[in-house]
DNA sequence: AATCAAAAAAATATCTAGATAATTGATAAC
DNA sequence: GTTATCAATTATCTAGATATTTTTTTGATT
């Protein structure tokens, strides 16, 4: 068989049916959602595969730490524990890979991504200098209703209470939502998808570095004064000051998390 | 079961065995490798998996233009060509998919990732923002050694014979290994492995892109002294000039690209 | 006849279960 | 100790079953 034979009917797809890369119907700002498996099901009925809701639920899993990194990943243990044949768990596996968030060696299997804190400083790094950057475009591009979206993304954030627990200990699952779409509004519109994508990711990879860090004692800082002089930064497009109180303010809590890691 | 019990042997992995998402035995440099089958299993005898021998193949055949963009990729015509099951295609595919060279929709299979003036122009401008970051930070961080290894991977991209037919209409494969090779090598030293892989798979992305355009007319212009200069100003430390460069580079071959792809 | 919607049929993606192959760990021989 | 061999574990793969999407057919309506 000719590889031009791959493909042996509809020659033409219609471009609106695709976008990249969609593993479901939700956007990509899904990692620190909360949406249970009811709830998903609600919305989505059955239409979702199997692969997808482990894939899914594997993400949760190793980004809040519940899977510990280094952690081996058995094909067998999974297939029990996400209910779901060894196919669909090592193609979630396999997507998982993507978002370096699980290992794969080939004929070794797979393992939770490990973490050191070489890649943590490497990861803080990278996201600075991608984020500067990228929030540097943005304040030069960015149109009207950009600035807008700002306003309402750290106004929601400002509304939503950090922790659930009194005693500072248990993160806020909605808080994490809102305080990611923050961070990714303020680079939307950089111009390059591709580059948001990245940051995306290291987002996702910093979060997981944060969960593992100690639960208790949070820093001190007032982190919601930080956000608003980031957005006011920006709403002014002062694009040298938006970046230098952005890397302080990764800067600051890359600092706390690295101490916090277990060695 | 609890999630605990997930990993209930070896709970300490030996660190060297493992390294980030390794698919194979071979280095990420791998994407314009010239190797056939054969010349693979004389190195690795029969040790690679099917999916990882079928991701290689993919891999290649999309970059090299042979799969079409946004061409569907219907699994049973997949079995056929690379002679392999569903489950390793499937793999295969999604392991292609962290690379954006393969597009996966829930339900409803895989495509060859789509192409557009739009994403050239996103890839190029991306490159450059990330390649001259990288390349700042190695003129500021290398080594000695690493500065010999700019002059040797210059040096062998300057002995390679650029085309194989007398026309200038067929590339050579191994130019473009050692093209790749010189590249990255400009940037190994920047000090994040993140910032690597991501030089690394928007290269990849690119390359589809120059195999796409127009087989014939390249470009009248002499790149190898463009890399004589850049290898110059780096070994300089200048690291302006270095950027500078390097961005024009890019800039032109991507210009000469755009005009290229079929619209 | 042309248009549309519903239903049926075909094609295709996804999944499961069990077979095969590779790796790992234990044991034995040197 | 070190290497070779065997057993157990685990990863990978195949073949066929199931579910979903896509295409075609049918039939009613204008």
């Amino acid at each position: 068989m000719k590889i031009a034979d791959l493909e042996m009917t509809n020659p033409k797809l219609t471009e609106s049916k695709f976008t990249h890369n969609r593993r479901d119907g939700a956007s990509s700002m899904d990692a620190g959602n909360t949406m249970n498996e009811n709830e998903n099901a609600m919305l989505e009925s059955s239409s979702e595969s199997i692969t997808i809701r482990a894939y899914g639920r594997l993400k949760q899993d190793i980004i809040s730490g519940k899977l510990i990194p280094s952690q081996k990943l058995k094909i067998e243990n999974l297939r029990r524990v996400y209910d779901a044949g060894s196919s669909p768990i090592r193609e979630a596996l396999s997507l998982l890979t993507s978002d370096h968030l699980v290992e794969r060696i080939d004929q070794r299997g797979f393992r939770v991504a490990p973490v050191s804190e070489d890649e943590f400083a490497e990861l803080l790094k990278t996201r600075i200098w991608l984020e500067s950057i990228a929030v540097q475009q943005s304040i030069l591009l960015g149109s009207e209703a950009w600035e807008e979206q700002v306003v309402l993304a750290n106004y929601r954030l400002s509304r939503m209470p950090r922790f659930i627990a009194e005693d500072n200990t248990v993160a806020n699952p909605s808080w994490e939502t809102a305080h990611k779409h923050f961070h990714m509004t303020l680079i939307a519109e950089c111009g390059s998808s591709i580059m948001l994508r990245f940051c995306n990711q290291l987002y996702d990879q910093n979060i997981r570095y944060r969960q593992l860090s100690a639960k208790k004692a949070y820093p001190e800082r007032d982190i919601a004064e930080e956000h608003n002089a980031i957005c006011d930064a920006v709403l002014a497009r002062d694009s040298q000051k938006a970046v230098d109180l952005l890397v302080c303010h990764y800067q600051n809590t890359g600092d706390f998390v690295l101490k916090q890691l277990p060695k």
